[in-house]
DNA sequence: TAAGTTAGTTGCACAGTATCACTAATTAAA
DNA sequence: TTTAATTAGTGATACTGTGCAACTAACTTA
């Protein structure tokens, strides 16, 4: 059925529409390294790279799916079982050439998982594993623009480190200051100062004390919550000069 | 036609789809106030919100656009007849509440024009005109949930302004520093330090003079272009600490 | 020539981080 | 039971970049 710009652009029953796909990378730290999740395409013929890795995702489902942020925890917890992790907007994606079935958009989340609830083997989903990342890259090659997109979500996720509390949602409830800084040197790939980090989790109110410490071969050292556990901080500099 | 899940995620011909568009939030500065420009919704039967104000976008055309920025870039240029200036992305917002007619999701971009590229009455669209901003908001009602996304544009603007030399995208070639700080407070709605201004410009490298100085009623000032005309600047800290 | 106005500079205070040297508390080895 | 090793945590000073305020500079108009 032929029809005009005109006509299309007031029927919207009529009208094109885009394949609408939602993606999400999902980080956690295990290995003192930064960690994406990648399932495996179904080896179908019907479905286009198949068997390659790619990020979890999938079609929006019009009658499961309120909006595109439900559709975003709704793949995430097929894929870990987690509920409420940190979880975050990228941007979308939309053209004819990134998926060959035809003109299609994604709108690409990102999401931060303790180690602790990340999924092992014989998880949730077990076409899913971790991959690291080293150099802003994973080491297998990704199905659709899915490199791009990843691309696009470590660059985001590192820029914000640079000046927020987004690294805590790495870790379980309670932690050590030097696992919170921990988590920003393996995000950032650089180490940081004790002292100076210190100083500036406590101005930001970031953290308070609770009533334990952590035994060891060492030092045993004091454990700490999330003041308020559901908000970002913002800190008011970033951590060494910005490299432009 | 009914169908299941399963079948329906393999065959990317008969899956639902939402209606998908793309909207631009445009600004500018006049009369040393930012400015948005809204478009008059059709007045036909088959229009939602019919004679109100709305963001201009449509749906995105499968034919005519190879990818959503360039789609973000016909709209905007079918309004203001301007090709080339700064647009980035917002985000996105998807869901089944936000269009009467089904399930949709709009891309949402924002462009920053110079006052002087600014269409006047009569300009390439008639239907379009400047609107302030005030508290975030404009006075108008707004069609779907144009409001929200206007308040997010402006949410990010703003807070890009902080730290990076956005506002030079709102001036014409050549400037003097006084027309840039101006750019700044306007958009911050709050006065800025002249001298620490200054300083902060040149150490980014922002700027470079050029032979010419404008003339007027008192001291002539320098005037400047930027230094890479093509690169967002960004600076080590935001202007004055930042509020949490 | 003086007043008014905007352009541009200088010097000091202050905030927040970098750097580095130090002290503290524990275990394991000597 | 002392000592070494290791990690936790503190303190003192320097440096960077902005805030603030007072200053000088260059032009027009009365």
């Amino acid at each position: 059925m032929e029809m005009t710009q005109s006509l299309a652009s007031f029927d919207p029953h009529v009208i094109e529409r885009p394949l609408t796909t939602v993606d999400v990378v999902i980080f956690t730290v295990l290995d003192q390294r930064l960690h994406v999740l990648l399932v495996l395409r179904p080896d179908t013929p019907e479905e286009p790279f198949k068997g390659m890795r790619a990020l979890p995702g999938g079609f929006v489902d019009m009658q499961k799916d309120d909006d595109l942020e439900s559709c975003a925890r709704r793949k995430l917890q097929q894929k870990t079982g987690v509920r409420s992790p940190y979880l975050e907007q990228v941007g979308s994606w939309g053209g004819i050439k990134r998926d060959p079935r035809g003109w299609s958009a994604t709108h690409v989340y990102f999401a931060l998982l303790p180690a602790t609830e990340s999924p092992e083997d014989g998880a949730p989903s077990s076409d899913a594993k971790w991959f690291p990342i080293e150099n802003q890259r994973v080491s297998v090659n990704l199905a659709f623009d899915h490199a791009k997109l990843l691309e696009a979500a470590i660059q985001r996720l590192r820029n914000k480190v640079e000046y927020t509390s987004l690294p805590a949602y790495l870790l379980p409830e309670e932690f050590t200051l030097s696992d919170l800084q921990h988590m920003y040197e393996v995000v950032l790939e650089r180490s940081i100062e004790k002292s100076a980090f210190r100083t500036r989790v406590f101005a930001a109110n970031l953290v308070e004390p609770i009533d334990k410490v952590r035994a060891g071969p060492n030092r045993p050292a004091q454990l700490y919550r999330l003041s308020q556990p559901k908000e970002i901080v913002y800190f008011p500099r970033t951590f060494s000069p910005r490299k432009v």
